[in-house]
RNA sequence: GCGGGUGUGGUGGAAUGGCAGACACAACAGACUUAAAAUCUGUCGGUCUCACGGCCGUGCCGGUUCGAGUCCGGCCACCCGCACCA
């Protein structure tokens, strides 16, 4: 064995061979059981960063150890590729955005080869490619089949400085989630995914999702937002309209002493025509809807709004209130219109206040009678029906129920459930993007591309800076074409998708990523789907995560997967940290993985990030910490270079029996090693904890060393091959160059992973230690397994321990085998 | 406001309710060396003590328990998500 560990010579080497022999190479082997594990596919930007190295490492391991563990391991790995970046590096470059993309590509591929991470690079896929974008339009056609993808006219996310719109899940805070700008409202008409017909299904099958952090369920929970009330009309007698309304407090609908509409409420230009209000209430609207959606919608906004001059009538108890027009009501949700309770809504109590609209308390605490004149708010409380004819008397709760009955029995309102999650607004006035399939004919109206015409390619030659109007509009020979249905001149829809529809199917691709039949042959995705371990970033907690949930859920529908939820587990990796903030450009304070791997090596990076943290925390770049990672793959070397012309030619087994006890120790050392990282990687994806064990399993091995006369050739050799098999997933390199040098056959990634003898971690004694009243007065060695009873009788017989317990009374010992007596004295 | 999370040495972090600080980083000391680097070994929470040893210590206050970093209740701080969703 050479006696210097070289990183930059073995590496290179080791990535080659791993490559030409087709190592990681998967076919569907129904002989085995098969192991899918994913890392989110990146969007080329140009280079890895040190999240991209964190997340693939922790992949690469669960990886290497489920294969190593017998499975048989889908690992693969490709490009979220259309996106604005490469879009704006045209303009900015006049590079073709196809030409940009596949260049960083390339670049971040071969950055990814220099990991050493075991893909199956055979099943590469780009969205960007037509083979891919293809299926991509072949799926939108299905949901557009399937009643879930239609056009409607909406007031729309719009980014300036994208130019293009926004899903709301795309809009973070007001901005835009890629460039932070603010973003405004804009009637457009878009293209949609229904979502929201798949909203209770996305929200039960949470609970199938044991396998996801609390948290990320938790944050979908409240996106999709679920509420369970009423909806009924409030009759316009002088229009002969009807205002529909929903609340979850039907309970308070004698209560209500006003009816308030979204400003974009269709209704609101009828009541005021013609009424001295008009101009006013006009110029409010207006006023309003030129807001942005952050300065409309954050709760410290005022709560304004204006009269209309009309008046509604409450179907419960035939009053007349007043209609007004406020900005605190929002258009898109429930009826765009809500009943003003002042009494027992905190929103309705401000406005009513601002404004000296009448409060009526219609639910009563008796034991401390409320009233409106001494309340300094609304009491959304429990407690009992007052003002409330026929219902006066019942707890509301109970009158919840009741008021919906009535609601259905005279036929004027009903049960609903609302959700706060929206349509998916898809369209996007953008050319790096998968072309939305579908023709427009002045007679057939929107028309489908026949599927064996797909893809609808992306022309070559397009201008960039088109404004806001896709790019793809100013292609005259892309736009002009036939009509499918009945051949007469037709134009081209020239909005692409949303790049979160291509990387809502990817990980079905995978398990047969070169089909040109179909998307995927469903026999080989049924084999290897759901995804076991999904692995990312939290900032995907809705956006990805959710709409790759609902493709599947539709894709079920259609028989195309078999599988409700995507991804069985979820692990969301914490972000690389230096300097207390978020390794980024404009701080400075960026660490560039490739210059790492160059100056150190692969095995060390990966080590270093794996130690560092455990995976779901945050981790603290540390030039010494990677140092440190340095010495110990080093020092390892060291260690299996002193003993390897033993290693070479020992012999398989040995007798455990005879081993003396220094060796015994070593022994005990390697099997408790491999019972610890068999654990912390298989259970708990605690790779920090892991590799300490290794660590400390190399510092018994120099222990031994120090300590033997002689060396004992067979348990080292079984030491060393366990040693190099546990050490595989974490650096792998460095485990098959050892295992090479030790002329040990094959390679070490076909190896099967060690299993530990329970036998050999059991020691012949153990230390106890003696508490008194709980605090540690003494300390025992005692043979292992001791009694409860013989141990609480060696205890009390310690000089020491009869000291202290001298002129005392012993209440209780309690004795626990292997670990402490605890004397209980008075 | 609602929901979720985090809080442990100089630092990253470790501890199925059972010796708090494993394993590292940094620091210090020793060995090797002409010397340095590298390497190997050792010390390394605070405090009192020449020492043996004692006391204190996991954000704060209380509780459960023979025993609490860990479980329960109440606070504080920071981070994340949602937030006029009726």
């Amino acid at each position: 064995m050479n006696e210097k560990y070289v990183p930059r010579e073995i590496e290179p080497k080791w990535q080659k061979i791993w490559a030409d022999s087709g190592a990681f190479h998967t076919e569907v082997d129904r002989t085995k059981p098969e192991y899918y594990v994913l890392e989110m596919f990146p969007y080329p930007s140009g280079a890895l960063h040190m999240g991209h190295v964190r997340n693939y490492s922790i992949g690469d391991v669960v990886a290497r150890f489920q294969k190593m563990r017998g499975y048989n391991v889908l690992h693969p790995m490709g490009w979220d590729a259309f996106g604005m970046p490469a879009e704006n590096a045209a303009i900015k470059n006049k590079v073709h955005p196809a030409e940009w993309t596949w260049s960083n590509i390339a670049n971040m591929r071969r950055q990814q080869q220099e990991l050493g991470l075991s893909y199956d690079w055979d099943r590469e896929v780009a969205t960007c490619h037509p083979e891919y974008y293809r299926w991509t339009q072949w799926l939108f056609l299905l949901f557009f089949e399937r009643g879930l993808a239609y056009k409607k006219k909406a007031a729309v996310n719009w980014c300036d400085e994208c130019n293009t719109v926004l899903a709301n899940e795309q809009v973070i805070d007001g901005n835009c989630w890629r460039c932070n700008s603010v973003v405004v409202k804009k009637e457009l008409e878009q293209w949609f995914l229904k979502i929201t017909d798949y909203a209770d299904r996305l929200l039960k099958d949470l609970d199938l999702l044991g396998g996801w952090p609390e948290r990320v369920r938790t944050m979908q929970e409240n996106w999709i937002g679920r509420s369970e009330g009423a909806e009924f009309s409030f009759d316009v007698p002088e229009l002969g309209e009807k205002i529909p309304v929903y609340t979850t407090r039907q309970d308070t609908s004698f209560g209500v002493t006003y009816v308030v509409l979204a400003p974009e409420h269709p209704l609101v230009e009828k009541l005021i025509e013609g009424k001295s209000e008009a101009a006013a209430v006009r110029a409010f609207v207006e006023r309003v809807r030129n807001l942005s959606e952050i300065n409309r919608t954050a709760t410290d906004v005022e709560k304004e709004g204006m009269f209309t001059g009309a008046y509604a009538v409450n179907p419960f108890n035939g009053e007349q209130v007043p209609i007004w027009v406020a900005n605190y009501v929002l258009f898109e949700y429930g009826t765009g219109a809500v009943m003003g309770v002042p009494a027992h809504d905190e929103r309705d109590w401000a406005f009513a206040t601002k404004y000296g609209l009448e409060k009526r308390l219609v639910v009563q605490t008796p034991a401390t009678p409320l009233t409106i004149a001494t309340m300094d708010g609304a009491y959304d409380g429990t407690g009992v029906m007052v003002n409330s004819g026929q219902f006066d008397g019942l707890d509301n709760e109970t009158a919840k129920g009741k008021m919906a009955d009535w609601l259905e029995t005279q036929g004027v309102g009903r049960r609903r459930v609302t959700y706060r999650l929206r349509d998916w607004l898809i369209s996007r006035q953008r050319y790096w993007g998968a072309p939305i399939p579908i023709i427009y004919c002045d007679d057939c109206g929107a028309v489908a591309v026949p599927k064996e015409e797909l893809p609808v390619r992306l022309p070559e030659n397009v201008r960039f800076d088109a404004g806001s109007v896709s790019p793809l509009a100013s292609a005259g020979d892309f736009i002009n074409c036939q009509c499918p249905k009945c051949g007469k001149p037709a134009r081209r829809e020239t909005d692409t998708m949303d790049t979160f529809i291509c990387s809502s199917w990817y990980y079905f691709r995978y398990t047969d990523p070169r089909n040109a039949k179909a998307p995927w042959d469903v026999n080989k995705c049924n084999y290897w789907t759901p995804v076991d371990q999904y692995i990312g970033g939290i900032e995907h907690a809705i956006l990805h995560l959710l709409y790759s949930r609902f493709f599947t859920k539709v894709l079920k529908d259609a028989g195309l997967v078999d599988t409700d939820e995507p991804f069985k587990n979820l692990l969301t990796q914490g972000m690389v940290i230096k300097d207390g903030a978020k390794m980024s450009k404009s701080k400075g304070n960026i660490v560039s993985p490739e210059e790492i791997v160059k100056k150190y090596g692969a095995d060390t990076a990966r080590l270093f990030i794996l130690f560092a943290s455990p995976p779901e925390r945050d981790l603290e770049w540390s030039d010494q910490g990677v140092e440190g990672a340095a010495r110990f793959l080093g020092r390892l070397w060291r260690i299996v270079h002193h003993f390897a012309d033993a290693v070479v030619g020992a012999p398989a087994t040995y007798d455990a029996a005879s081993l003396d006890a220094n060796e015994k120790e070593l022994r005990r050392a390697l099997h408790a090693t491999i019972r610890k990282v068999t654990d912390d990687v298989a259970d708990r994806f605690n790779f920090n904890t892991a590799i300490s064990s290794i660590m400390e399993l190399v510092n018994a091995m120099h222990a031994y060393r120090d300590a033997a006369a002689t060396v004992h050739p067979a348990l080292l050799r079984e030491t060393v091959e366990a040693l190099l098999r546990l050490l595989a997933p974490f650096a792998p390199h460095i485990a098959e160059e050892i295992w090479q040098q030790l002329e040990r056959s094959g390679s070490i990634h076909q190896q099967a992973w060690p299993k530990w003898d329970a036998e050999a971690i059991k020691t012949d004694s153990v230390e106890i230690v003696v508490q008194i009243n709980g605090k540690v007065r003494d300390k025992l060695t005692v043979p292992s397994e001791l009694s409860s009873a013989e141990l609480e009788k060696v205890a009390l017989q310690q000089e020491k321990v009869q000291q202290l317990v001298e002129g005392k009374t012993v209440v209780k010992v309690i004795a626990v085998p292997n670990k402490l007596v605890n004397i209980v004295v008075k």
